[in-house]
DNA sequence: TGAATTAATCGTATATTTGCGATAAACTAA
DNA sequence: TTAGTTTATCGCAAATATACGATTAATTCA
């Protein structure tokens, strides 16, 4: 597809958030990671016993998963177990809390249909 | 694509969750949510003049965002004020937070390179 | 009425994601 | 060595997402 020519600037930040919810925003995704994170400790393929998709697509979100850094696999032959990355589990926990930060938009309140107060606002 | 038979059940929660992901998995969206979380009270298509892109892409992005009910528009003709829909900021925040709640995941760590302790993990 | 302004939508091209089955790779156990 | 187990990767098809320019729609102002 054409791409501006300015390209646009983000933040690391706004870089990183954006992996991390990429990573999240297929349904799987969350349940996997809800699966590892309720493992006392690790886990390994029985996701393919759990949750009802090919165990080549699992793979891939798997990846996907890791790609992100939400995971880390050890390889014990033939089986690999995933776990949480706690390191970046964190670190995405103060991600989101920072940027959803209820007082970041305080005040912040569009009447839905009004537009009497075009001065309040800016 | 082919899809199976047996469709994946997901929560509520997992499902609201990757909804909100979704919407931030894109940086420029990143981007405009924290531009508009910025403004004292709410905001317009300046956006269209602080990114470089065309009007009808970012347009398509406060779509997204707007289904997603990360924000709400006030029609104010010929203009449309944006801003942040505060609830589910609020809402977005709890998930977010309680997903990533670190005590979640305490004591899960794969040593990425060892296996012998397959007997501590399940 | 006729510009001008602003934003949504349409049409289109390309890229990415998602899903599957089939196959390959890596290793263990017989 | 051979068979079995487990997981990754490949190849493909279909669905979505992304980006743009052009157009349309809604409204104000002259």
């Amino acid at each position: 597809m054409k791409r501006t020519l300015l390209a646009v600037e983000y933040s690391g930040e706004e870089e990183a958030i954006a992996v991390f919810a990429k990573a999240l925003s297929h349904p799987v995704r969350i349940k996997i990671l809800q699966l590892l994170a309720s493992q006392q400790c690790c886990f390994t393929g029985e996701l393919t016993e759990l949750i009802p998709m090919a165990q080549s697509t699992i793979s891939q979100h798997l990846k996907a998963l890791l790609e992100a850094g939400l995971i880390q696999g050890e390889i014990n032959p033939p089986k690999v177990r995933y776990c949480i990355n706690q390191e970046n589990w964190v670190k995405a926990h103060s991600f989101f809390t920072g940027y959803f930060a209820p007082d970041r938009v305080f005040g912040c309140d569009c009447p839905i249909s009004d537009g009497a107060q075009e001065d309040m606002c800016r």
